[in-house]
DNA sequence: TATTGTTATACTCTATAACTATA
DNA sequence: TATAGTTATAGAGTATAACAATA
């Protein structure tokens, strides 16, 4: 195999190879420390952190249920039960919309605020700690690998 | 916050910042890609994947069905679902230890192998064209800099 | 008629507790 | 009694289809 195509891409399989062993390696790190950081005890699942973050950046008077949902990439149906669930927790409200009988909007309470920042908190603390064990330089060429990865991935 | 320490790391915040949008940004083009991949028409879902995996690499006889929600990391009781799932349509078979009257071994059937094979293909196959986008430098920072990042994801 | 949200239903993945059968 | 596996039960997250209320 690789009959050595020695013009400019001197070995193509072996290094596609070690990259694709870097990247399961990666992912599967990844895994394990969001599984050692989210051992049920949290107050929020993932998939709740994902739809309330839309409520942290919006108008006074919350969104829509069905807006929500299409933010989130959920179904209407996922968002009307998890709506549920984060309303009877106070997390959320869920107000009629005066001037639209058939919408709701839904928005974050005190309480649902704070705990989603704190979530948010803990997370961005866990991952600067793993960041701070990389060197400076480690960390510039990991921004710039990321970065590159992520347009790789949009457009592949 | 952040008095300037002005020794040897010159922009922390800054840095640390940029890594993470990075991070961010990174994940979320991997969850895209991953739900673009995935559409629903899979003949199996990824947990199936994981779970099927191990087979591919045990002895003849197959697996325990505690051994292999050991090595998958789930519960039995999950696994036994998931193996009736399977051994349904064809992918599985459940077969009482002759030695052992309480085990049962599970093992691939030729179909389940070539699905499960076919499905890795497709897997490695998207990779590929991810990483057929970089250029060959590229591709070495970024098998670093995935390594660095999954020992670094160990350690925090 | 079109839109908003909800209910009804179903499937997957996950867990714990209780049970059966065998060692 | 200890171990292997299953059943019972529960809950989160996901979807589609059918429905009610409102525009």
């Amino acid at each position: 195999m690789a009959q050595s195509a020695p013009t400019h891409d001197p070995t193509p399989d072996a290094e596609l190879d070690e990259l694709v062993g870097a990247f399961d390696a990666f992912v599967k790190a990844a895994k394990r420390s969001r599984a050692r950081a989210e051992p049920g005890g949290a107050a929020l699942t993932s998939s709740q952190v994902d739809l309330l973050h839309p409520l942290l950046d919006c108008e006074p008077g919350g969104l829509g249920l069905r807006e929500l949902a299409r933010l989130v990439g959920i179904a209407a149906p996922t968002a009307t039960r998890m709506v549920d669930g984060l309303e009877c927790r106070g997390f959320v409200t869920r107000a009629r919309d005066p001037e639209d009988g058939r919408a709701v909007r839904i928005a974050l309470t005190a309480e649902g605020t704070e705990v989603l920042l704190e979530r948010r908190a803990q997370m961005l603390a866990r991952r600067r700690a793993m960041f701070d064990l990389l060197t400076p330089s480690e960390r510039r060429a990991a921004a710039k690998v990321l970065a590159r990865l992520a347009t790789a991935f949009e457009r592949s």
